[in-house]
RNA sequence: GUGGGUGUAGCUCAGUGGUAGAGCGCUGGAUUGUGAUUCCGGAUGCCGCGGGUUCAAGCCCCGUCACUCACCCCA
């Protein structure tokens, strides 16, 4: 018989690693909040000329990598990023009209097939965030510390910023056409895909990790030299403002993105490249001044990013504090009475695990160890008819008399008093 | 989409064409009601799937699927 298996590319997300997911969602919405942002959700189905307004016709998103499907007479496709879903609601619900400047953060499924890898998964999720109507340098850099405080928050070790900028459209477009100029001569030792991208986005080659890309890159020229005045002042400003908050950065003059919304400031963070591979773009983002106007609102200037909630918790795995339970009841018999008890610790915010299956007490005991209980109790008819149990402590191996009626308080009182001798001691 | 690697017990993996294994985990007992340790016992396998070669295939050949790494691209 043949199981039914997942779609490939898509997988779950069980019991002991979601923890490590909760922990890097919850940093997320607690630092965003701290900086002035808040949460939005938008829908993870939208019209497909969306994302092809949004993220260009010529990407290898839209080209490729979409989940689009026809449903009666509408074009849909699953979200592959979420700042076009953003934008849209952004106009649709005039939350310009509300406030000069907008800060939302989001977070959930996005989907795009891709062949998968280490930390590259066809549904995946993303924690992001935009700024509407803030044009300055400042919005940059508070963005962009707000982010290393976020990773350093959930133990990402070494985060490297890299920064970028790729101008205006108009920048852009003479850039484009002195690095054909550049290249062309070279085409001959370049990868086929490169060959083709010359004509389609020559932007996108100078990432390529093709050897012979790279050696056909060697001198090209920087857009970072060809910036107009204000593009160049941006971009000075913006490093200053780093400077002065003490984010570490490095320049990269060939930094570029695939999605073709971005204008002047472009940031990438690396990190845990020895657990991630390939893969170790944890956040990614930048300006896209231009993106909301093309969208059909009136210009508006914005900044935003994505992270790879996967990738983060690849980076971070070892960071997570295993789920613990407060109590452990194994039963002896009295089994009524063991879910009262049970129960009654839960009224006083106690987690309690229950074992009712009549198992022998010693298989019971091994499940509050693998459970990682802090404390057992037996509850058995003689304790029953006694009143009294012992109220287990796991990790120090002691044991004290409890008479049932105090024992919610005894269990409060030993969870919040010091660990006991010898047992790990768990960070938060 | 392109190219490599790997599929054997729940997990990590040995296995020379000739009777499928180890460690860990799970489970029962030693202790008739007390967990980490120790000792003794037990269960778990269409060896990914389908063909082929052979007296004989986990092992060789072909195909296929899954996983994985890199490229492409990206978070």
């Amino acid at each position: 018989m043949t199981t039914l298996r997942s779609v490939k590319g898509m997988k779950d997300y069980l019991p002991k690693e979601v923890p490590a997911y909760r922990r890097i969602e919850e940093a997320f919405a607690r630092v965003m909040q701290r900086s002035g942002f808040r949460e939005m959700r938008t829908p993870i189905v939208e019209p497909t000329a969306l994302f092809v307004r949004a993220i260009g016709e010529v990407t290898d998103v839209v080209e490729k990598e979409m989940y689009s499907f026809q449903h009666h007479d509408e074009a849909l496709t699953l979200r592959p990023e979420g700042t076009a879903g953003v934008v849209r609601a952004y106009l649709q619900n005039n939350l310009g009209n509300d406030e000069p400047v907008t800060k939302v953060f989001y977070q959930g499924a996005m989907f795009r097939a891709e062949r998968t890898q280490r930390g590259r998964y066809r549904q995946f999720h993303q924690l992001g965030a935009e700024v509407f109507g803030d044009p300055s340098p400042a919005a940059d850099a508070d963005l962009l510390v707000t982010l290393v405080v976020f990773l350093r928050e959930i133990g990402v070790s070494s985060p490297e910023v890299i920064l970028g900028s790729i101008g205006g459209k108009a920048t852009r477009a003479a850039f484009r056409e002195s690095l054909v100029d550049f290249l062309t001569p070279k085409l001959a030792t370049m990868s086929e895909e490169s060959k083709r991208r010359i004509l389609t986005n020559p932007l996108r080659i100078l990432d390529s990790k093709h050897p012979g890309d790279r050696a056909a890159c060697e001198g090209a020229p920087s857009i970072l030299d060809v910036l107009d005045a204000d593009d160049q002042s941006h971009f000075d400003a913006l490093r200053r403002y780093l400077d002065a908050l003490a984010v570490p950065y490095r320049v990269d003059r060939g930094l570029v993105r695939g999605l073709d919304y971005y204008s002047r400031t472009l940031f990438e963070i690396k990190g845990a490249t020895e657990k991630l591979g390939a893969g170790d773009t944890l956040l990614g983002g930048g300006r896209y001044d231009g993106l909301v106007e093309e969208l059909g609102g009136r210009a508006t200037p914005a900044i935003g990013f994505a992270a790879g909630l996967e990738r983060l918790v690849i980076a971070t795995e070892e960071n997570v504090a295993p789920p613990r339970i407060d109590v452990f009841v194994a039963s002896e018999g009295a089994v009524g009475r063991a879910l009262a008890l049970a129960n009654e610790l839960r009224s006083h915010g106690i987690s309690v695990e229950c074992d009712g299956r009549g198992a022998s007490v010693k298989a019971q005991l091994r499940r509050a160890n693998a459970v990682d209980a802090r404390f057992a109790i037996v509850l058995g008819d003689r304790e029953v008819s006694d009143g009294v149990a012992d109220l287990k402590d796991l990790a120090a191996r002691t044991s004290t008399s409890v008479a049932l009626s105090g024992m919610a308080a005894a269990a409060k009182a030993g969870l919040e008093g010091p660990p006991a001798a010898g047992e790990q001691a768990v960070s938060s």
